[in-house]
DNA sequence: GCGCGC
DNA sequence: GCGCGC
């Protein structure tokens, strides 16, 4: 029986990242099931924000007369060449694997393809040189962003982040051209760039209004391109239009509300200060909180977005019988109470986000805050997480499948070959495990921010001690103080410390204080840990306080700058061969950047 | 990439 | 399913 070609709706959530090769228009697609061997045209539908197959060939099933939802499932990226199975499909009640055909003709059209020159390879720019090209590329990105184009969205910053990196200024398209990340497209960009100034479809996109609010819609925060969208439809025309909308939900008429104050970026002065506060809240509860602002902040940027708190207590484990109860709850309405906490977003048993603000004077601004509560023998693997940025979760995760692992905030472990099943979880008593564990050197918290565009540098001595940092950020003209704040953060590893959360034991079950780190731990475990104070330590923002908060029997004053064990770098560079694996492995060496 | 809350 | 978080 002969059928009409079938679609599929690809919905790419929660899977493993599809490199855009893979997304591409046109790319057939060849699906191996129980069902008839089929294959199909993957293709992107005008205003549908799904990826769509149809299928070239007729299947005959029981599920043709349904509507097939198909999931991705996880798959090998292609840049891991042995290319196993790059491609599945998930079908509800059915389940099968699908291989992405590759034609001859663009095997051999790949292999013609001249070697792209990978900028980090050589010498760097300390200084932004094209910042004429980038400028617009970033308009284009954010564009994109709004409609939605998350993998367009991508590819503009991997091209600024090419660019911004290249030591020279670039002349021409073709120049760039030879460049990772700068294609066709993005060459013509650029000579069209430097000839005027601009580009036609940032013009075009700048005088086309649709773009324009759904790039101001999208600002507002809970506000996404389907909404967004939606609000276009209806022909609001501005922000206060969008505001008399019944429809708007609580979330979104917040998002109106504090649009102002959420763009202005937190100077990390201030990140300090909310540290303290909430850190400092936290111990007036109990004593056996943990708190610990990761996100961007714990990368030692210079400016922040939000805060993010990773909050932990021994009651709390990530076992069935363990329940979140009240503990995320307890410590929010502490904060409420405080009238640090102003609004709420959301809030769950395991997530809380909301709107808080410092009050010691009137000028200051609402800052949005976000509060996980993470089980407490899986400490560190949630400080992993929160710490970001998202691409480096992302391309983290991506490395854990290849090895037939899973990551997340809750767990890292092997998954059983044949039925994808997770298995037991593999200890995790410090960060330094995770990486252990997927076969990567050590990577500093500093230089985990692999998304953003690299601002300004500072050129770099380089240091026997610590290979990675091939350079540091720069002063923001601002602060000097802030330089060695930053400095002395980005190296700063926060392990290990004396009680620190990650290990349960029969003891902690019982609500008792952290045991030792683990042996394997203690050869490289530093002379604070030796201390062992009741609580890991912090030190003031100042460095000339450090040894002062060494003390035994300091109040910790912020999560930032606790009296944590350092990761032995030494141990790092000592294996030059995992670095270079490392950096290898993710294309994109870490540059050192610190960005919210 | 994976997870939380609505 | 959307929007958000990293
Ligand atoms: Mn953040
Ligand atoms: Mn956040």
């Amino acid at each position: 029986m002969i059928r009409q070609p079938q679609q599929l709706v690809l919905c790419f959530k929660q899977q493993q990242q599809l490199q855009s090769s893979t997304l591409r228009q046109s790319s057939t697609l060849n699906f191996k099931s129980s069902l008839p061997s089929v294959n199909g045209t993957c293709f992107k539908q005008r205003n549908q924000h799904k990826n769509f197959v149809s299928l070239n060939t007729p299947i005959e099933s029981p599920t043709y007369n349904y509507p097939i939802t198909a999931l991705a499932l996880p798959c090998k990226s292609t840049r891991n060449s042995r290319g196993k199975s790059p491609f599945g499909i998930y079908v509800p009640s059915q389940h099968f694997t699908a291989q992405r055909v590759k034609s001859p003709g663009s095997m051999a059209t790949k292999k013609k393809t001249k070697e792209k020159i990978d900028v980090t390879k050589s010498e760097v720019s300390p200084v932004n040189l094209n910042e004429e090209i980038t400028k617009v590329l970033e308009v284009l990105a954010r564009n994109e962003k709004s409609e939605d184009n998350v993998y367009k969205e991508r590819a503009y910053y991997n091209a600024i982040r090419t660019i911004s990196l290249y030591p020279q200024k670039i002349t021409s398209g073709e120049e760039a051209k030879q460049l990772r990340g700068i294609g066709e497209s993005i060459s013509r960009k650029i000579d069209e760039i430097l000839s005027t100034g601009t580009c036609e479809k940032l013009t075009e996109s700048s005088s086309n209004p649709t773009t324009q609010l759904m790039n101001l819609f999208t600002r507002i925060y809970g506000i996404g391109p389907v909404a967004a969208r939606k609000f276009i439809e209806k022909g609001y025309q501005s922000i206060d239009d969008l505001s008399k909308d019944p429809d708007l939900t609580p979330i979104q008429r917040l998002g109106i509300k504090y649009l102002n104050d959420f763009e202005i970026p937190i100077p990390r002065e201030e990140m300090i200060e909310l540290d303290k506060l909430v850190t400092i809240t936290a111990r007036e509860i109990d004593e056996r909180y943990t708190v610990t602002v990761c996100g961007s902040y714990r990368r030692g940027a210079p400016e922040s977005s939000d805060i993010d708190i990773v909050l932990s207590h021994p009651d709390y484990i990530s076992s069935l019988e363990s329940d979140p109860g009240e503990l995320l709850k307890k410590y929010v309405d502490c904060l409420s109470e405080k009238e640090f906490i102003i609004d709420h977003i959301s809030s769950g048993a395991v997530k809380y986000m909301g709107i808080c603000r410092l009050q010691d004077n009137e000028s200051r601004i609402h800052r949005r805050i976000d509060i996980r509560l993470l089980p407490y023998d899986r400490y560190w693997l949630g400080i992993f997480t929160l710490t970001g940025d998202d691409e480096f979760n992302k391309k983290m995760r991506s490395r854990a499948m290849d090895l037939n692992m899973h990551l997340s905030e809750y767990i890292l472990a092997r998954k059983d070959k044949s039925t994808g099943e997770i298995r037991e979880p593999i200890e995790v008593q410090n960060e330094a495990d995770i990486f252990r564990s997927l076969g990567l050197s050590y990577i500093e918290p500093k230089d985990r921010s692999w998304r953003m565009v690299r601002k300004k540098y500072k050129s770099d001595q380089k240091t026997e001690k610590n290979v990675n940092a091939a350079q540091q950020p720069e002063s923001s003209s601002d602060k000097i103080g802030k330089v060695n704040e930053n400095q002395r953060g980005g190296s700063q590893q926060p392990e290990a410390s004396s009680d620190k959360p990650g290990k349960v034991n029969e003891k902690q079950r019982e609500g008792s204080q952290q045991p030792e780190a683990s042996s394997d731990k203690i050869g490289k475990v530093n002379e604070n840990q030796r201390e062992g104070s009741q609580k890991p330590e912090s030190s003031s923002d100042k460095i000339g306080k450090v040894n002062e908060n060494k003390r035994e029997g300091s109040q910790p004053v912020n999560s930032y700058h606790r009296d944590w064990i350092k990761e032995e770098i030494k141990s790092q560079s000592s294996s030059n061969r995992l670095l270079e694996a490392t950096k290898r492995i993710f294309k994109w060496p870490w540059t050192g950047i610190s960005s919210r």
